[in-house]
DNA sequence: TGAAATGTTGGGGCG
DNA sequence: ACGCCCCAACATTTC
């Protein structure tokens, strides 16, 4: 009897699953495999504690599903299979294709090793509805800028239907003398998570219930509730797309389902907000495909500006100012609640993003790099496409980046999209009391609260300096030319 | 998915 | 009644 293999990796579902579909196909032994391999991968403590818990929910549905096990390692992914597939005998070994440029490379190398020594060894697309190779302008180049991009995707051709999961119950194979979830240490050693279990159900089952949550009620004001952080007004999906608990072409059915199905009702004016919510709420899973687009075809943006005249960029060093910048102890209330709500729970609010990053690269200037690599370490949705191309946008160093001289004003954000001042109470309990009208600006009061740090720098003063280094920038760039 | 500076308009207070 | 000024509200431009 034949035996397969599928390398669960940053596809951690079972329904809509390529790979474990063909296996099922394939064969009635299947192995399914998950390495843990921090040499290859860093992934900060959020993101590791969001991963134990996935490979949890993974494992129990395996089993219920299929009747195996999740079988898991620890260690480089070559020596592993290689191990693995003497033992097991395998003939199939299948896998989801992933996008940063070092795992690619990896994969390529492990992909001819394998088919060199007779296995039938394939990769899937599940994680994508536009994958970076089907995609190009009109000079069969990639794009750099998002609208052309979303609306080329959007006329390449009729969007893939999810597929369920398909049910069989497998032959028990000898497992392959896997460790238990416990031995590969993603738990964090000092309880610090006890905040993020409250907030979060990290799995398929998790993510299906979050998706249908947000389709119930939330989709339907998504077009501005999605910028008020004070409000529960976007999706929260971004976790369970990073690891896979949740396919796109899931989140396009059922979205695109709403957006067809409210054309006929009688409250005609209610549904064509509803209808223009999910509009933009797909717009923003476009934004994540571009992402890949763009970190596939530039693979040295993680690290480097996509623009190069921004290497020359004249960046601050203040380890203090940084460090404000993490604890959330900038002074700048909507700052600060952002960089509180990220350490507690993982995640911090789009809107919010964008107004700490524009802080720390406009008024500390301090490089973009820094930043990244920060939420990277800190975010249970850490994702290198996505998160590249957030921070060299608000660099205005990448594609369809903001203009240099867009500096987000942290207070008048605040009084914008947190009016109530809703927001920061939750995440600055210092300032929990203060009145709607110094909530953003408690500086100015009389008595400010003791325990809330001044501003470390003055908006205005930090808004001149940045235009004028970004001037210096663009007068470099001109004496080269 | 920007903010600040500058320009324009028009209502209303007031001598 | 009229001209003048102030200023809020909105529009445009500039960074």
């Amino acid at each position: 009897m034949s035996t397969a293999i599928v390398w669960f990796r940053r596809d951690l579902r079972i329904a809509d699953q390529p790979a474990v579909r063909a296996a099922l196909e394939k064969s009635d032994k299947v192995h399914f495999v998950f390495i843990w391999s921090p040499e290859d991968e860093s992934l900060g403590s959020a993101s590791r504690w969001w991963l134990h818990y996935s490979l949890l929910a993974l494992h129990q549905s395996l089993e219920k599903t299929y009747g195996v096990q999740l079988e898991l390692f620890r260690g480089k992914p070559a020596a592993i299979l290689e191990d693995l597939i003497s033992k097991s005998q395998a003939q199939f070994l299948y896998w989801s294709r992933l996008y940063d440029p070092q795992t690619r490379k990896r994969d390529e190398k492990i992909k001819e090793h394998f088919k060199k020594k007779g296995l039938e060894v394939k990769s899937f697309n599940a994680s994508l509805l536009f994958e970076p190779t089907m995609i190009a302008n009109k000079s069969g180049k990639p794009f750099q800028v998002f609208s052309p991009f979303w609306r080329h995707c959007l006329a390449s051709g009729p969007i893939e239907s999810a597929r369920a999961a398909v049910s069989k119950k497998l032959v028990a194979s000898k497992s392959l003398s896997s460790l238990s979830l416990r031995d590969l240490g993603l738990l964090p050693k000092i309880k610090w998570d006890k905040k993020m279990a409250e907030v979060w159900r990290p799995g398929e089952l998790g993510a299906q219930e979050r998706l249908a949550v947000f389709l119930k009620a939330a989709v339907k004001s998504y077009s501005t509730d999605r910028n008020i952080p004070g409000v529960e007004g976007s999706s929260r999906l971004s976790p369970h797309l990073h690891f896979g608990e949740i396919s796109p072409h899931q989140i396009w059915n059922s979205t695109s389902s709403i957006i067809n199905s409210s054309g006929n009702s009688s409250r005609v004016r209610a549904s064509s907000v509803a209808k223009n919510s999910a509009e933009v709420f797909l717009r923003e899973i476009g934004w994540r495909e571009f992402a890949y687009h763009l970190l596939y075809h530039f693979p040295h943006t993680p690290d480097e500006p996509l623009r190069a005249e921004f290497k020359k960029f004249p960046w601050r060093k203040s380890k203090e100012d940084f460090e404000a910048w993490t604890k959330g102890r900038t002074g700048y209330p909507i700052v600060d609640a952002g960089m509180r709500e990220l350490w507690a729970t993982g995640w911090m609010h789009n809107r919010v993003r964008m107004v700490v990053a524009s802080f720390l690269v406009k008024h500390l200037l301090i490089e973009w790099q820094k930043g990244a690599a920060w939420f990277l370490d800190t975010l249970v949705d850490a994702d290198l496409a996505s998160n590249t191309l957030g921070w060299q946008w608000a660099s205005g160093s990448g594609a369809d980046a903001a203009p240099y001289f867009r500096i987000f004003n942290p207070i008048l954000q605040g009084e914008k999209f947190d009016p109530d001042g809703a927001y920061v109470r939750r995440w600055v309990p210092e300032l929990a009391d203060l009145s709607n009208k110094f909530i953003h600006k408690p500086w100015l009061l009389e008595n400010s609260p003791a325990l809330y740090p001044a501003p470390i720098v003055d908006h205005a003063f930090a808004r001149k300096r940045a235009l004028q280094a970004f001037a210096q920038l663009r007068l470099n760039d001109s004496l080269l030319q």
